[in-house]
DNA sequence: ACAAAATGTAAAATATACTTTACTTTATGT
DNA sequence: ACATAAAGTAAAGTATATTTTACATTTTGT
């Protein structure tokens, strides 16, 4: 699965630590998210898009492996 | 997390079963979600998306609790 | 009422999300 | 160049998603 999640951060000028902070989970999880080394919740994705004012959709995108 | 698997597997008229094979998982998976047990990762829910013609946004709802 | 389909439930096993702590590397501002 | 912030990495531990198998209950059609 691709993420837009560092083009949204700077969209909105956060930090991992910020968004991290804001979705109300560790830095070390929106870096791993990130860099693709795991897939969130839903629960968590819903807070993500809701934070960053997307659509889960836009946040995250199914590839060919999925 | 909210959901509405029930209403939109009805809209398409699919069961459980059929829902399951449409997303690659199986019918107990399909199951424990809707009935609220647990929360699919972001991947199911994209695929559930897709398969069902709605956004995830539609298919599942946060909570005060999440 | 009966048969069949659909849904609910459960336990054990496996995979993976997330936390915590802590350290390293890279970027940014002055 | 230097200091500091930001991002990357990693290992151990905990929680939870998903599968498999199997059975019980409920719903639906005739």
């Amino acid at each position: 699965m691709k993420n837009t999640l560092k083009v949204q951060r700077a969209i909105k000028n956060l930090t991992q630590a910020d968004l991290a902070e804001k979705a109300g989970v560790t830095r070390q999880t929106i870096n791993s998210i990130e860099l693709g080394k795991y897939v969130p919740t839903t629960v968590l994705s819903l807070k993500l898009a809701k934070v960053l004012g997307k659509p889960v959709e836009e946040l995250f995108q199914l590839e060919k492996g999925d």
